[in-house]
DNA sequence: ATGGTTGCACGGCAA
């Protein structure tokens, strides 16, 4: 698939293990042209990631973070990238930032924690983890994002903001994703790029959206009880380029599918500079 | 109110 000339086209997909999901990796980039795939889960450790295998897909480029068994994080591109980074918060190397420059955007690959299931940060050290987590991003994002470089920041985030990010917000609000805390916290590192929701760009807020689907459902589409888990901000030098959007929800249909739809977005050329 | 499914370090844990 070629790709668009000159804009650019990236996708973000938490994969969950993406040695298992390589086949679903290739359905995807046959239907759509993707230049640059950001992936999260990948769940191996670092020489077993499938550099060999997303090459032949089209990604001949890469900037990863990955660990045995749990998280990890990889920008996987056809472009070439310029320079890369491996982040890490809260005092662990626990592979959920990577940062690489692709056409001078500086590309960011989050996977924040999910937090575990009881809503007390007391109580609950992931809970507690997954907050400091957020404070953690608020911070960095408020000192060192250069307003120079045009900053794209997408992944997993484990929350759903908007009462139109879950299928029941009354139902959701002592449930971890759509606590008031966490939509606070996701809100003020939202505020401190300032950083541009580019999904809402596309569809207002007052409609349902969604990216994840538990794989506990009896059938995810019918019962339709989603959550939008997924993000992609912009800066706002970014946000005129922004050109399209797509949940490609079909893949959540696949055989051996992800609990995770792909987020697709594409900007358009940049302008010359006058 | 509970349990439902998936993936990895092969089995308890994380999601």
């Amino acid at each position: 698939m070629a790709h668009s000339p000159n804009g650019l086209t990236v996708a973000s997909w938490n994969v969950n293990s993406l040695r298992l999901r390589l086949p679903q990796v290739g359905r995807l980039v046959g239907a759509r042209s993707i230049d640059v795939l950001c992936v999260q889960e990948i769940k191996a450790a670092p020489d077993k990631v499938p550099l060999m295998e997303m090459a032949a897909l089209g990604f001949p480029h890469h900037a990863v973070h990955s660990m045995p068994g749990y998280n990890g994080v990889g920008i996987f591109s056809r472009l070439p990238i310029e320079d890369e980074e491996a982040l890490d918060w809260c005092g662990k190397v626990d592979c959920r930032h990577v940062r690489a420059r692709v056409a001078g955007i500086d590309l960011h690959c989050l996977y924040v924690p999910a937090g575990g299931d009881l809503p007390d940060p007391e109580e609950n050290p992931k809970f507690r983890h997954k907050l400091e987590f957020l404070d953690a991003l608020t911070d960095w994002s408020s000192r060192s994002v250069d307003p120079d470089i045009p900053a794209l920041l997408t992944g997993d985030f484990n929350v759903a903001p908007l009462e139109t990010d879950v299928w029941d917000h009354k139902k959701m609000r002592r449930i971890i994703t759509h606590t008031p805390i966490e939509r606070e916290k996701l809100g003020a590192f939202q505020r401190s790029g300032p950083w541009v929701d580019a999904m809402r760009r596309f569809v207002p807020p007052e409609e349902k959206l969604f990216t994840w689907w538990s794989y506990r459902a009896r059938d995810w589409k019918a019962a339709n009880r989603g959550r939008r888990l997924d993000h992609l901000w912009v800066t706002p030098t970014l946000a005129p380029r922004l050109a399209g959007m797509e949940v490609f929800d079909e893949a959540r249909g696949w055989e051996l599918p992800s609990d995770h739809a792909p987020v697709i977005v594409t900007l358009s050329p940049a302008l010359a500079e006058t």
